[in-house]
DNA sequence: AGCACGCCGACT
DNA sequence: GTCGGCGTGCTC
């Protein structure tokens, strides 16, 4: 581990020379201000921009700050400088194509650089700086101190050292300062401020000869003065023999394993080791798995897919951005596995990024299948060791490293030198996009700036595209590449719609299935075949009712109605997470007559135990799957045909291959129809395509049923027929109609505060400002769906920019806006954030 | 984002 | 009287 300390009351006489070296560093801090530095000439040397330092910032607080600039010209204002107090890498970790796509970040999303920074990093590598206090030494009680100071004294002499939360926690305080600084005055106790790096490299013990003993004579001589140390002497034995005296010699071995097969206890060892006989070393060992070596992954392609190979080739020498527009389950991957092969032998990296990293079990198997250990995979599910391993695997760019790259949006800013081609795979996910903490990024347009930067290829696959960059082809900003073929000559799935609204009429409905999709699910599981439902809502049912007067239970911490969890027998709130019990009788009126109404996944497993008792039913959805494996578990269980029936959310759509899926049911369309979004048609397309996809494999067509009660509804006209350019054409009219993306540009401005009224003031004065500026491309302040979220009110303007050149320009003024409406009195608590491109 | 400073009300 | 609440301004 590698532990800095500093003096905070160090002095700094700083020697200015001729020419004095500064340095602009970003801090982890949601500042837009850059901050110069002092350059002490002794460090002048080591100075590399995308190097770490540790640097003082405000009163106390130390922060590992990256350099991002260095140069001679002393900052304007009247201020004093402070000089870097330490530098914490030889060589950069951020190289020079990194800090670009960062600027790019900051600018086009409305953010700092320092939460670039933040976002990018494995936060193994961002220190923390931390107080701590300790009682002076030479500190002599006086009798001048009051109760409170002298038990903090006594408290600090028993423990040595604490820290500040240590203390406010001691003395029942929230802030503790007051008390600090005047026992820091009475020079009673020392501050000192301590930086830790949290990355710890994982070692492994391992066992050798003493330097003391490495001469054939010395090693006789310890033989012999164990004569009296059986143990001792067969543990030495056995060391000498599996290491010099070995056919294959060695040096050291292996604690673990000396132990185990010498047989002996580690106190023997022990003694060995304070004999000066043998002696411990710790080794730095790697996390990352490395151990699959490539098979000869000899797959051709079809004849389809070799052309369509020829064609991205072709449409990559035009330098734009392909889209390549290829049907569920045309055998994309093996398109990719080709591409990917040929950017590697010419010695460059590939990015290749999903949606989702927990839904493409099936995608590392094959890439490493083809790739062995030049495959890595990267996501934030790892833990920081292990990203941090990744990250210098990556940048150090050596004969063992990982060349392609698979990882969830995040993996977008590794290190990478020089990347040959980036994959978007499904580029129309809203995964994606960033929702929560600031950088709200879309990895796929950051994925398409890499590309500009790096010089490289950039391939967005989807069956689906999204209409944004479908439009991009219309403008011939990217190229086309289109493959309508499904793998092996598998049929298109046949889509039916099933009304329900007729089947209510006609008393038909079995539970929640209409009549068609029943009769499908017997024939299927008839046949030993596989079902897949999906519905987009998990718990019980989405909420309850009192049915006398008409209550509903809400969240007390959020605008939202209860979700009843039947399984955990209780309402739980999906946006905070509170739970509560079911209350047995109304809130308003206590009658008992409380019913639950709608349905989610955990209703349907439940109603189809009863449907089809024979069946083996699971449920895939985020409760089911919050465990580590239990994803891979439930769909590698469905792969071995354990699961007759697999109920699930969105989950279940994603590019997931099983071989025996006969029917697809989506129980009820006009959920996705319904919702209060301007893409929801686009999604429910999307979604809808996406699940219909699953069905269906070698040799047998298989059959989509979508449930609704808009049984006429364009849009499952359109996915009936896989009409994409249809609705999309129709759409297109709509957005440009109503001046929504791909026409125009929005920029949610989100506007939170504890207090509804000072939320309302806030949101007015941001509105009336950009009125100023914007006019009528603003709406709003408006309160979202849900308009309190864990007791934060907020509100919603929209900015509807027409596209132009002066984009930059616009947000400035947007973020200028927002600076000026944070710094109106009593606006305090208003937290105000632009999310670029929502989704 | 923190954190320190300053200004007010409600407690020993 | 002072403690600690919030509101404000600053950080190279």
């Amino acid at each position: 581990m590698k532990e800095s300390f500093f003096r905070t009351n160090k002095n700094s006489d700083v020697c200015i020379m001729s020419v004095q070296m500064f340095a602009d560093v970003i801090l982890p801090l949601p500042l837009h201000d850059k901050f110069t530095y002092l350059v002490a000439p002794g460090f002048e040397p080591n100075m590399k921009v995308g190097i770490r330092v540790v640097v003082q910032f405000g009163a106390r607080k130390f922060f590992s700050a990256l350099v991002f600039r260095l140069h001679n010209q002393p900052p304007e204002g009247d201020f004093e400088l402070k000089e870097i107090e330490a530098v914490l890498d030889q060589e950069p970790i951020v190289n020079h194509a990194q800090i670009i796509a960062w600027e790019w970040v900051a600018n086009y999303y409305c953010c700092s650089l320092g939460e670039v920074y933040k976002a990018a990093l494995p936060s193994a590598l961002k220190l923390e700086s931390q107080s701590n206090i300790c009682v002076n030494p030479n500190f002599e009680t006086t009798g001048e101190l009051n109760g409170e100071e002298t038990a903090l004294l006594m408290m600090l002499q028993g423990k040595g050292q604490a820290n500040i939360r240590e203390i406010n926690q001691f003395l029942g305080k929230k802030s503790s300062y007051a008390t600090l600084k005047i026992l820091l005055e009475k020079n009673a106790i020392l501050m000192e401020e301590k930086l830790k790096e949290s990355y710890k490299p994982k070692t492994v013990s391992m066992i050798r000869l003493a330097k003391e003993v490495s001469s054939p004579d010395e090693i006789q001589l310890a033989l012999e003065s164990l004569k009296k140390a059986r143990k001792q002497s067969e543990l030495l034995t056995y060391f000498l023999s599996a290491t010099i005296f070995h056919q294959e010699p060695k040096t050291s071995l292996l604690k673990k394993e000396l132990l185990e097969q010498a047989g002996v206890s580690e106190a023997v060892l022990k003694a060995l080791i304070d004999k000066k006989i043998l002696e411990n070393e710790s080794v730095e060992i790697g996390r990352l798995e490395m151990n699959h070596s490539a098979d000869q992954y000899l797959y051709e392609l079809n004849e389809v897919q070799e052309k369509t190979l020829l064609e991205l080739k072709q449409a990559f020498r035009s330098n734009r951005p392909v889209l390549l527009h290829g049907v569920t389950s045309s055998g994309k991957t093996e398109i990719y596995i080709k591409l990917i092969e040929e950017v590697l032998a010419e010695g460059k990296q590939v990015l290749y990024l999903v949606p989702e990293i927990g839904l493409t079990s099936q995608l590392i198997t094959r890439l490493k299948r083809a790739f062995g250990d030049r495959a890595g995979i990267y996501h934030s599910k790892f833990n920081d060791a292990e990203r941090v391993e990744i990250w210098f695997n990556i940048l150090h760019d050596k004969k063992d490293s990982y060349q392609v790259v698979v990882g969830a949006r995040s993996a977008v800013f590794l290190p990478f030198k020089m990347l040959g081609l980036i994959i978007v795979d499904e580029e129309h996910e809203n995964s994606y996009k960033q929702f929560d903490p600031a950088p709200r990024y879309n990895a796929r347009d950051l994925a398409i700036v890499l590309g500009q930067i790096h010089k490289s290829p950039v391939l967005l696959g989807t069956a689906t595209p999204s209409f944004e960059s479908y439009y991009n082809v219309k403008l011939d900003k990217y190229a086309l590449v289109e493959l309508n073929e499904r793998f092996q000559g598998i049929e298109m799935p046949e889509i039916v719609v099933a009304d329900i609204r007729k089947a209510t009429r006609q008393r038909q409905m079995k539970s929640l299935l209409t009549p068609s999709l029943f009769e499908e699910m017997k024939l299927a599981l008839e046949n030993n075949e596989q079902v897949i439902l999906f519905q987009n809502r998990r718990g019980f049912a989405p909420y309850v009712q009192c049915k006398t007067c008409g209550w509903i239970p809400k969240c007390k911490n959020c605008d939202v109605s209860l979700t009843y969890h039947k399984f955990r027998s209780g309402l739980v709130c999906h946006y905070c997470g509170h739970t509560s019990s079911l209350p047995a009788n109304c809130g308003e009126c206590h009658s008992e007559d409380i019913q639950t109404k709608g349905f989610g996944t955990e209703q349907i497993e439940e109603e189809l135990g009863l449907l089809f008792p024979e069946a083996s039913i699971a449920r895939m959805d985020l409760d089911t799957t919050r465990a580590k494996r239990s994803f891979e578990q439930m769909i590698y269980k469905f792969e071995n045909r354990q699961i007759d029936i697999l109920v699930g959310t969105q989950m279940v759509t994603k590019g997931l291959d099983f071989d025996h899926v006969r029917v697809v049911g989506i129980l009820n369309a006009d959920q996705l129809l319904n919702y209060p979004d301007f893409r929801s048609f686009e999604r429910s397309f999307q979604l809808m395509a996406q699940v219909s996809g699953r069905a269906g494999r070698k040799g047998k067509r298989g059959k989509v049923v979508i449930q609704s009660s808009q049984a006429d509804h364009e849009v499952l006209q359109e996915v009936v027929d896989n009409n994409f350019i249809q609705l999309f054409n129709r759409q297109m009219h709509e957005r440009k109609l109503f001046r929504y993306p791909p026409y125009f540009r929005l920029i949610k401005l989100v506007v939170k505060h504890k207090n509804r009224d000072r939320l309302d003031l806030g949101a007015n004065q941001l509105a009336d400002l950009l009125r100023k500026h914007f006019r009528n491309q603003v709406l709003g302040p408006e309160y979202p769906v849900v308009g309190r979220i864990q007791n934060w009110y907020q509100k919603e303007i929209w900015l509807k920019l027409e596209k132009s050149k002066v984009l930059n320009q616009n947000k400035r003024m947007l973020m200028d806006a927002i600076d000026q409406v944070k710094s109106l009195p009593n606006n305090g608590g208003l937290v105000i954030y632009a999310d670029v491109d929502p989704m």
